[in-house]
DNA sequence: CTTTCATATGAACCTCTATTCATATATTAG
DNA sequence: CTAATATATGAATAGAGGTTCATATGAAAG
């Protein structure tokens, strides 16, 4: 399917190689669909500190059992968490770092913003 | 509840000091709402490369110029993007680097998944 | 088995937003 | 001044996506 010579390029190569091609740029953006969501967003900071239940964030948020279970779906099937059975509950957990280094960028991106004027 | 003992000292400290204000979520989630769009991740794309003034991007892209400029609107407001006048036309350039690391965190996150199983 | 607890899921509703269309603003040429 | 060019913007439309409601699935207890 791939036919890309790359092994591991830097993430700023995708700049020098010009536009990627459609696909990926579609991919792209629905990633970051899944970043562009309170709720989500909350969710992925309740896991940043430790796993949890879907009822432990349920009630962590203060929202219903169905609207948090749509969306931890939203986040396992785009590989950001993953879940495990214990019993009755399941448990979740995030799947790797780049959740946390794709939301450490977005939160630098807007405190440095804070120290600045805004010259519009 | 907390009973990590990680100490690094970077943007990443947001996920050991609990949930962060919701005015902060709600912010971190609209600037990555900028990112979930695929006529906007074309743009910065585009920009990555060099500058440009709208009509390029219009012909890159293949849209309208209104639909464009709408777009740019909304890139520059989240101050991804800056712009500057040239005569009759407006020439449009990254902001800063924060859209290069944020867009390569997300590229190298799509791009692992490749090599795993897909299962959705 | 049936019941209870924990979570998942489909459908409807509603809000949000990206595009289009028409028009406005701004700069330069004549 | 008017005309032409380049870009911006407001309103309306249409589509996507998040929440709610009702219900289904799955596991453990009795």
């Amino acid at each position: 399917m791939s036919t890309h010579t790359h092994d591991h390029h830097s993430a700023l190569d995708i700049a020098k190689n010009g536009m990627p091609k459609d696909e990926l740029l579609f991919d792209l953006a629905d990633l970051f669909k899944i970043f562009g969501d309170t709720t989500r967003m909350k969710i992925l900071f309740s896991l940043f500190e430790e796993e949890l239940c879907v009822r432990e964030i349920t009630d962590l948020l203060g929202m219903t059992q169905s609207a948090i279970s749509h969306q931890l779906k939203v986040l396992k099937d785009s590989r950001l968490i993953g879940n495990r059975r214990e019993g009755k509950t399941i448990i979740y957990f995030l799947a790797d770092d780049h959740v946390r280094s794709i939301v450490g960028q977005g939160y630098e991106h807007i405190t440095e913003g804070m120290h600045h004027d805004e010259n519009v």
